[in-house]
DNA sequence: TCCAACTTTAGAACTATTCCAAATACCACC
DNA sequence: GGTGGTATTTGGAATAGTTCTAAAGTTGGA
């Protein structure tokens, strides 16, 4: 089962309804490596469905999180929440220039959480992990745009 | 060097001038080990300081955090960022009921940073590693109150 | 002490996100 | 296949965190 049908169980197995609208944010999340905003969504599939509301993006996107489908990542320097249809351990790199949002994979990262899951009393709903900085790209324009 | 005279090191460093509202945002930074948001740093100010405006928190926050002295945690299920003035690698914990985040030391977490150094091309500028679930008090209250 | 530059302040402005009520569409059941 | 109850979509208003602005007040080097 890929990722998209994924989604899309986990939204039916919640007694949530399948709508067109749906499948294609689950469709453009599964689909897609970008961590993408609720905006960026928005602004994609109105081409598509030149109704669709603001508000339905963020609807599905809440239902797709409360169902632990998809993480919330928080922002990456642009105060808008970025999503990640990955909810497997893993890294996340941010650029504070260009906003993007990157997957790593970590042999570590396993440790880490079994670490918090025995050394607190928390029970541990999720996580993420995010670093940030420069990507290879605005590190090169960084300099030509220093000279 | 305690870490109160830390932040205001930090700052006059970089060439930013010490005022007395400065100098209470970082001593509460310093010595509290909540990780309290601009408005909760503002409420318990006000007391000290009638005449305090919100943008003064945030604008010395955002020196801090420019400066690298200070992280954003960022939400912790509340919309609302949290800093953090312990800049060492550790692991934070956020209840999403009570919103309080904790500190939670780490032996894998210094390893999982040289990881991300070595294994991308970007120029890391931090991170923040988060967890989040139930806190064991607000755990024994879902239990309570499920009755 | 003086002054230029930086800060603080208060409030307006901005923007992401949530809320609302009416219209619509899904889907379990017949 | 229809039908109805109910979840969902929609668009706009409302909310709230954060940023911006201009005037007034401070800081700290000379």
């Amino acid at each position: 089962m890929n990722l998209y049908e994924t989604l899309l169980t986990a939204l039916k197995t919640q007694g949530k309804r399948i709508t067109p609208q749906r499948e294609a944010i689950c469709r453009l999340l599964a689909e897609s490596d970008e961590h993408p905003t609720a905006r960026q969504i928005y602004e994609t599939l109105k081409a598509q469905f030149p109704s669709m509301s603001l508000a339905t993006v963020y609807n599905t996107l809440d239902v797709l999180v409360s169902v632990g489908a998809i993480n919330r990542l928080g922002s990456a320097g642009d105060d808008t929440v970025h999503y990640d249809a990955d909810t497997n351990p893993h890294i996340n790199l941010a650029c504070i220039k260009c906003h993007r949002i990157i997957d790593l994979p970590s042999e570590h990262i396993q440790a880490l959480q079994e670490e918090v899951a025995r050394n607190s009393q928390y029970r541990i709903l999720g996580g993420r992990v995010l670093y940030y900085g420069l990507c290879p790209e605005c590190q090169r324009e960084a300099v030509e745009g220093g000279r």
